[in-house]
RNA sequence: GACCCCUUCGUCUAGAGGUUAGGACACCACUCUUUCAAGGUGGAGACACGGGUUCAAUUCCCGUAGGGGUCACCA
């Protein structure tokens, strides 16, 4: 039998990081196994549901690579059929109508709870007759779940898990609407798409339990539970807004590479003994459940991080150019020109190593597009502005021979350079870090040769004159 | 509160009835070096606690503590 694996987010809101390792397992399950990774959108409740979230969920998955197979299903079209399951389930006597209202209940709970036990419905209607209904009431329709013996699921994650069948009551199936819940649409959905793994977070355990027994009232095998753990911030509690960013869409913004990203989600919770650095094309070999772990992890945005300058440094320089461009040109529309994606491709291979973000390597290459003194780090400052008399004059006399030099690339220039500063006597540093500051307007950058040749010759002649380092050399 | 689950360095984790308890991120030092990174080398850092079982337990069992999840006509 072919393995059938689902992403089942309800489009309530954005997709967040544990949606996103869901779908990530779900799919690494199904591509693992040569099987089918399907889309749907659990948009039961339509007054939380927006078009934004669906487009927040099919967005992320997108960003992420993990495309799903056959058509996106909305639970939401398929309230026919679910209703149309309820109403045989009544007929057959595995469901019945219950007449409560919303304040009853409510009492109902809150009794139980005042009483020590668990808030759960009594079943009051589950034998009543339907002749005591009261009038003007539009009834719910109840499972009627076992009462008696326990359920046992059998998790691919959790393993065996056994709950006493009192601790579960009759879920409600369709509401006074005549509208499917969750419950209902969840089990009668992966039977009819044939789902043959259930992979979700593990907030979803006890529902397996109410899910297997209505599977079974249906006369359905249920598909194979995986209950993965959740994922927490970095205080250990249930990942929230204060955590920081949450939304995978967030971290394409601050400049995460998508597989950075899968690589990260991969290692929470699941390994592969020592192994860190996991493409996808591994992860599809390695993958299975059998290595998920069962307890909660915490993420940690700093070994994101470290695994995106990984990545950053392995992406081939076409790729990082066109990210580059767009978010460079939004503040300097210089960068967006022929000279301006010479200077960014000319000083890529060297700023690659120094950046865990593309909004980073964006920062450290914005220097290209501005003028140094308008964005000066103060030890840059302090560099220029200590210079001794001699030193002046060394860079002076630098700075007009580079104007007349004959070949403007890397290794021409750092002979030259290499061979002034020897000849002078003194030390590279001397002349390189004065001159990064000059060019760069700070006292860190890629290597001081590269960024003259990025820069070209012209604007660096330029840069060196504004800050009056050529003219002391005339 | 009831039910269920979890517990190895700060974090993510490997691990087996007998190991110097391994790796990664972060941290520290050294190295490389024109700066900053990256890279290399090294360092510090953990089996929650209490009982059992056993020749031997961090590993198996039971408690305790701590953490988490679920208890809707939400999903």
């Amino acid at each position: 039998m072919s393995v059938v694996t689902r992403f089942a987010p309800s489009p309530t809101g954005m997709l967040h990081l544990g949606g996103a390792r869901t779908a990530l397992f779900n799919w690494l399950y199904a591509r693992h196994h040569g099987g089918t990774f399907r889309l749907r959108l659990e948009d039961t409740d339509r007054k939380r549901s927006t078009p934004e979230a669906i487009a927040a969920i099919v967005n992320g998955l997108t960003w992420l690579g993990l495309e799903w197979d056959g058509e996106i299903v909305r639970q939401s079209e398929r309230r026919q059929r679910h209703a149309e399951v309820a109403h045989e389930l009544l007929a057959a006597g595995g469901a019945y109508r219950c007449y409560c209202t919303p304040e009853e209940l409510e009492t109902m709970r809150a009794e139980a709870r005042a009483a020590g036990l668990a808030a759960l419905y009594d079943g009051r209607w589950r034998d009543r007759d339907p002749a005591e209904a009261p009038p003007g009431i539009d009834p719910v329709i109840r499972f009627r779940a076992p009462q008696e013996g326990e359920t046992t699921i059998s998790d691919l994650v959790q393993r065996d898990i056994t709950i006493d069948n009192t601790a579960l009551d009759d879920m409600v199936l369709l509401r006074a609407d005549g509208t499917p819940t969750y419950m209902l649409s969840v089990v009668v959905d992966d039977h009819d798409m044939g789902i043959t793994h259930a992979i979700r977070g593990d907030d979803h355990l006890t529902n397996a339990f109410r899910q297997t027994q209505l599977f079974r009232a249906l006369g359905w095998e249920p598909p194979a539970y995986a209950h993965i753990p959740l994922i927490h911030g970095s205080d250990g509690a249930k990942l929230s807004k204060r955590h920081g960013a949450v939304a995978v869409g967030a971290y394409a913004e601050l400049g995460i590479l998508p597989a950075a990203m899968r690589n990260a989600l991969l290692r929470l919770g699941w390994s592969h003994g020592d192994d860190e650095i996991i493409d996808t094309a591994q992860a599809i070999a390695w993958f299975d459940l059998d290595a998920v772990n069962r307890g909660a992890a915490r993420f940690d945005m700093e070994k994101l991080q470290s695994l995106n300058g990984h990545y950053i440094r392995e992406s081939a320089d076409s790729v990082l150019l066109i990210d580059l461009e767009q978010r460079l040109a939004a503040r300097h529309p210089a960068a967006a020109t022929d000279e301006g994606r010479r200077r960014i491709a000319a000083l890529l291979p060297e700023a690659k190593a120094r950046a865990k973000t593309l909004v980073e390597l964006a920062d450290n290459l914005a220097f290209l597009f501005r003028d140094p003194r308008d964005a000066m780090t103060p030890k840059a400052h302090r560099l220029l502005n200590g210079l001794s008399l001699e030193t002046q004059a060394h860079l002076g006399a630098l700075a007009y021979m580079l104007e007349e030099l004959a070949e403007w690339d890397e290794a021409e220039l750092e002979r030259f350079v290499r061979a002034f500063a020897e000849g002078e006597g003194i030390g590279l540093g001397k002349i390189a870090q004065p001159l990064r500051a000059a060019l760069t307007g700070s006292h860190a950058s890629p290597g001081i040769f590269a960024v003259m040749v990025a820069l070209g010759r012209e604007e660096t002649v330029a840069r060196l004159n504004a800050v009056g380092i050529l003219a002391s050399g005339r």
